[in-house]
RNA sequence: GGGGGCGUAGCUCAAUUGGUUAGAGCACCGGACUGUCGAUCCGGAGGUUGCGGGUUCGAGCCCCGUCGCCCUCGCCA
């Protein structure tokens, strides 16, 4: 095989005179019956080689190649002269006359190019993922990917951070997501479960005495996923001992800080903090997108003096609240759009969604403008309102008021064009609240995970037994947040056995349980556990930040689907009744009514 | 599990109120052509309209079921 002396990428007008050779794949050919041009394509980038006549058994071969197939030449790089050069070539100055060809592998038609990829179907693209790969614009994605890894790699070691392996085959928990299972055979009727995270072992091993800990981690929930959001995913994951929260979030700030720097040469300047409590009540988030405004303004005391049968009954209600948010120029929107988004609101729980809009001379005008004469200039007044804005309102218990208009806000941004390009906005939201009362079920769950640490001033709340007092209770837990999606979330952990009994109690997880699902934890805590905190970062997410992409299956190389198949490998897949059997597993399937065949659907 | 969108040639799409033999571009095959770079020109082949059923004289189109892909709600400590 000829070996190659340079990429595709490589050659130059420095290098013209010289005997080179390449090989990679057939981009394109052009057969002009005498001379026949062949684009050829690897990682590096595009070379045009070019094939006489006179080189008859180069040129014979040449007749016959065809998209994809993978070759290697040798022959003179020379140069493209009297405008022949192609300046959308990196390569373009020069070309490669060919003199021997070697088809190294003969490629049968392929269902699509990778030219012509961008515009097939995603089913066909993860079908032949392979091929879908062979695109620049992927490569690219995925070399970022190499290099973030390795950056944060770098960034850690030098920060003292040992990256240290923990088990894919694990424990279920009752808590959080639904874990994946993987059947004992060694252990007829028990199974391990894929790992959620690598939680429990990091603070073992800050129990163990490795100090600080890093992995880039595999991570699995079975949940359906979503365009950002995937059943297996990768965390940069950390933890370290004798620390306190500003010490951890520092020491991620900085990472991020490198990473952004490097990659995209921008500079992050010092992360802002915001509460959990500023950040829904401003933004009706926990993760809120600071790109724009259109924030939240409470109107309670002035709806609550309309006679709007919708703002009385709310207001009068327990935990009822009324907000609203102004959208510049909203005002052009008509009644059918302004319909549109009250039914979009109830998919978030909402009744519906009044609106109405600013008109000339600051009166109100349409949708509910008729019954807010009495408090139209304060309103307009209050919220910073305009001739030609609509001012949209959310009255409803204080989750649903939040959650509509804080996605609200962020899809008008992104349909009305607020949203700028290369504007980074990055905020730190912490004091979360510790516990999150969960009327279905009658106990508290954790807004975090059940190790998280409250804070010290709020500790003795805890087992006061009052409800209130025990949901305002804040813990040491953090987010960081960039342009509207949560990058990344950590805690100061629990490091005393008997706190972390009361958290346990609190979510109402007895003490048998206890000791079968968390043992271990509670043994270690007791044999002399430092003081610890971490935190992990979604490494995917923060790829799709960095090449700019809103669908997560760009920035894996083999990613699923919807259904979580993997369409390339046609799995998942039924198994061989030995293997079943092996495994002490008997399948109970859904019974699916079919209708007998040939039976009329209506009769 | 719920809601929405899509499914026609290898790929991307078209096909009038339900009406004759389902079309186009690219790719593919054959031919022509010595400077193209999305090569061009001439010719050709290529279809179980996702699958199953129903309504109809007649279904790519209407109805029922089912499968797949995407978005979304639930879910995701």
């Amino acid at each position: 095989m000829l070996k190659r002396t340079h990429n595709c990428g490589a050659l130059r007008s420095e290098h013209v005179g010289k005997t080179v050779s390449l090989a990679g794949w057939v981009n394109s050919y052009r057969d002009h019956g005498g001379v026949i041009f062949i684009d050829l394509r690897d990682r590096e980038g595009v070379t045009q080689i070019v094939f006489h006549p006179e080189n008859k058994e180069a040129h014979g071969l040449a007749d016959k190649l065809r998209n994809e197939d993978v070759i290697a030449i040798e022959g003179n790089c020379v140069a493209r002269e009297g405008g022949m050069a192609n300046p959308r070539l990196a390569t373009g100055q020069i070309e490669v006359q060919a003199h021997k060809l070697e088809i190294l592998n003969k490629a049968v038609t392929p269902p699509f190019t990778p030219d012509e990829a961008e515009k097939v179907g995603e089913d066909t693209r993860l079908t032949y993922r392979y091929i879908d790969l062979r695109r620049p614009r992927m490569q690219q994605i995925l070399r970022t990917r190499h290099r973030v890894t390795k950056i944060m790699r770098d960034y850690f070691d030098q920060q003292g951070f040992l990256e240290i392996e923990t088990p894919f085959l694990c424990k279920s928990t009752p808590e959080g997501a639904r874990d994946f299972l993987v059947p004992s055979r060694l252990q007829p009727g028990c199974f391990y479960a894929l790992p959620q995270s690598p939680q429990l072992f990091k603070q073992i091993l800050m129990v163990a005495g490795y100090e600080k800990y890093l992995q880039i981690v595999r991570c699995f929930r079975d949940e359906d996923p979503r365009a950002d959001r995937q059943a297996e995913f990768t965390q940069i994951d950390l933890e370290m001992s004798f620390i306190d929260q500003d010490e951890i979030m520092t020491v991620v700030e900085g990472c991020i800080r490198r990473v952004w720097k490097e990659v995209l040469n921008i500079d992050v300047p010092p992360i802002r903090r915001m509460t959990y409590a500023e950040a829904v009540d401003r933004y009706g988030s926990d993760r809120p997108d600071l790109r724009f405004g259109m924030e939240l303004v409470n109107i309670g005391d002035l709806a609550g003096k309309t006679d709007f049968g919708v703002f009385k009954s709310v207001l009068a209600a327990p935990g009822g609240m009324v907000k609203a948010i102004t959208v510049p120029g909203g005002g052009a929107m008509t009644r059918k759009e302004t319909d549109a988004l009250a039914e979009w609101a109830k998919t978030f729980g909402a009744k519906g969604m009044a609106v109405t809009k600013v008109g000339a001379g600051g009166a109100l005008d349409t949708g509910v403008a008729k019954f807010l004469t009495a408090i139209a200039g304060d309103l307009i007044a209050r919220m910073n309102a305009k001739e030609g804005d609509l001012i949209c309102f959310a009255a409803d218990n204080h989750k649903v008021v939040h959650r509509v208009l804080g996605e609200l806000r962020v899809k008008l941004a992104k349909e009305r064009g607020m949203l700028k390009e290369g504007d980074w906005q990055w905020l730190w939201v912490v004091d979360f609240p510790a516990l999150e009362w969960n009327t279905d079920e009658k106990r508290w769950d954790s807004l975090h995970h059940p190790f998280t640490a409250p804070n010290d001033e709020d500790l003795h709340k805890l087992s006061s037994g009052d409800q209130a007092a025990i949901s305002s209770v804040r813990s040491k837990a953090y987010d960081i947040v960039c342009n509207g999606s949560e990058l990344g979330g950590g805690s100061v952990r629990i490091h005393r056995p008997d706190t972390q009994q009361l958290i346990f109690k609190l979510l109402g997880i007895d003490e048998e349980s206890q000791k079968k699902k968390f043992g271990f934890l509670l043994d270690a805590l007791k044999f002399g556990a430092p003081p610890h905190g971490g935190l992990a970062l979604g490494l995917d997410r923060i790829i799709m930040h960095l090449v700019g992409t809103t669908n997560i299956r760009d920035v894996i190389a083999f990613p699923k689907t919807q259904n979580g198949a993997d369409l390339m490998l046609d799995a998942p897949s039924e198994v061989d009744e030995k293997q079943l059997r092996d495994l002490h597993i008997r399948l109970q399937l859904p019974q699916k009514d079919k209708p007998a065949p040939g039976t009329p659907a209506t009769v």
